[in-house]
DNA sequence: CCATATCGGTTTATTATATGAACCAATGGT
DNA sequence: ACCATTGGTTCATATAATAAACCGATATGG
């Protein structure tokens, strides 16, 4: 493995619950020598990706990403459209709303909104890596996605997250199917228990998906009349997402 | 030159005025060779920094920052604080009005707003370096910064960008002294010609400046009430700014 | 239409960089 | 006082990176 691929995978190590990590920690979870890990991680705290702080000197994400960031949203803007589409979202259908975005085989939370109208509701966790066999957006995502990633996840172990989790590849792959014919997925108890999603993909530079747009309630709340109101929401904001970035629906899968 | 940090020096070639490069383009201002960038570029574009996009497979920042951002706003939410502030900011003063970031010896503009009260207005450009020397947002970060930032950046050959830049050392040094008597920093026509800016510095993590909010106005908009009331309002905000985040206005210059 | 220039991309002998076992100082817990 | 664990460092050895030269594709000018 290269020394620039050994470095960034381990920015990949922080997480939303573990936003923090010492140099041993790191050492431990990369399986690198300790002293690679602090040659590689001075690196990346030269140029900002990292910075150590408190007296323990812990590591966490360095400022000198937000300058890529801001870069990355001046050419596609969606964490900032998307933004304010999930809070319009919550609102308008009173449970919890996120997107969450494509960046090669991996899925992550982008941006999320709850509604104040329950006192329960589904909680979310920052930039939350998200399984696409499991996950309502994964699904959306993938039944948009080219053959190569969709193999590329249907050969690896597919974790069984709760006993709903479908994790047999041509049963996906069916689901997927049907998935591109009616434009949303659906999800119960697939990746938490007792919790009920459904998710639209997003399209940006022409036809190509780069995430998803999702709502997910307590099982418990979603009768016939709230699951209908659910996905034609959905799917309109997607549908007006993808627009504002510029993107178009496509018109069939495996577009890309 | 390591190889983590050759590759992460490709990362910053990239600017708002500049948002896709070539790679022939990429080793022509790197100075690197050819062969070299591509095998960086590809590493870097494996774990989602850069992508290749149109025909012509020009690179640009790609969408494994974002979650990184994410991560780092939540940890230090700068940028989304940040973002109300100049908003508001610009409407109470009519003006251009801008939050930049601190990430080792760069500054850059992490977000701007403008106002509709005028029809001519500063501009700005996205996540543009900004220098430290030649700007009040760079000067008012200075003026609160440890010794080793003042001495690193003031012993590098300074731009003379209009012909009323200060670039003598001394001159500056003297400069940063007053800025953290009165707590603001002021520059006409400094970075551009005919514009009049003030910046206060923000503080994170204790007493740490980690970046400035600045307004800026046509030198001939600004008479002697509106530059009060710049001011005051540019340290205000800042104050409360600093205050969301977490951080303390600090007591005297040199504490970090 | 042809020659030339320029681009993205590739190869491999040679060169440069990275590695990690062993070590150190500091800190916290018993 | 002893032990465990941390962050941090060193340098002989091992591994990866480099870049001159090359290729195919495309665009341009004569």
């Amino acid at each position: 493995m290269g020394t620039t691929s050994k470095a960034l995978s381990l920015l990949r190590l922080f997480s939303g619950s573990q936003p923090e990590i010492g140099l041993t920690e790191l050492s431990r979870q990369s399986g690198m020598n300790k002293a690679t890990v602090y040659r590689l991680m001075s690196d990346l705290a030269e140029y900002g990706f990292v910075e150590q702080v408190g007296a323990d000197r812990m590591y966490r994400i360095g400022p000198g990403v937000m300058r890529l960031a801001v870069l990355r949203e001046t050419s596609v803007p969606l964490r900032s459209i998307a933004k304010e589409h999930v809070s319009a979202l919550a609102e308008e259908i009173g449970e919890t709303t996120h997107v969450s975005q494509v960046s090669g085989d991996e899925l992550s939370t982008l941006t999320y909104a709850y509604s104040t109208k329950h006192g329960t509701r589904v909680t979310m966790e920052d930039a939350e890596r998200l399984p696409f066999h499991a996950t309502s957006s994964g699904l959306s995502v993938l039944a948009y996605s080219n053959a190569a990633l969709v193999d590329s996840i249907l050969s690896k172990p597919l974790d069984k997250r709760t006993p709903q989790t479908i994790v047999d590849p041509q049963q996906i792959r069916d689901e997927l199917k049907r998935i591109s014919l009616r434009g949303h997925a659906e999800s119960v108890s697939g990746f938490e228990q007792d919790v009920h999603s459904v998710a639209a993909p997003i399209f940006a530079g022409g036809a190509t998906v780069c995430g998803a747009l999702a709502i997910a309630a307590p099982v418990g709340r979603v009768n016939g009349a709230l699951r209908s109101r659910m996905i034609a929401a959905v799917q309109e904001r997607a549908r007006m997402i993808t627009e504002m970035m510029g993107g178009a629906m496509p018109v069939s899968p495996d577009s890309a």
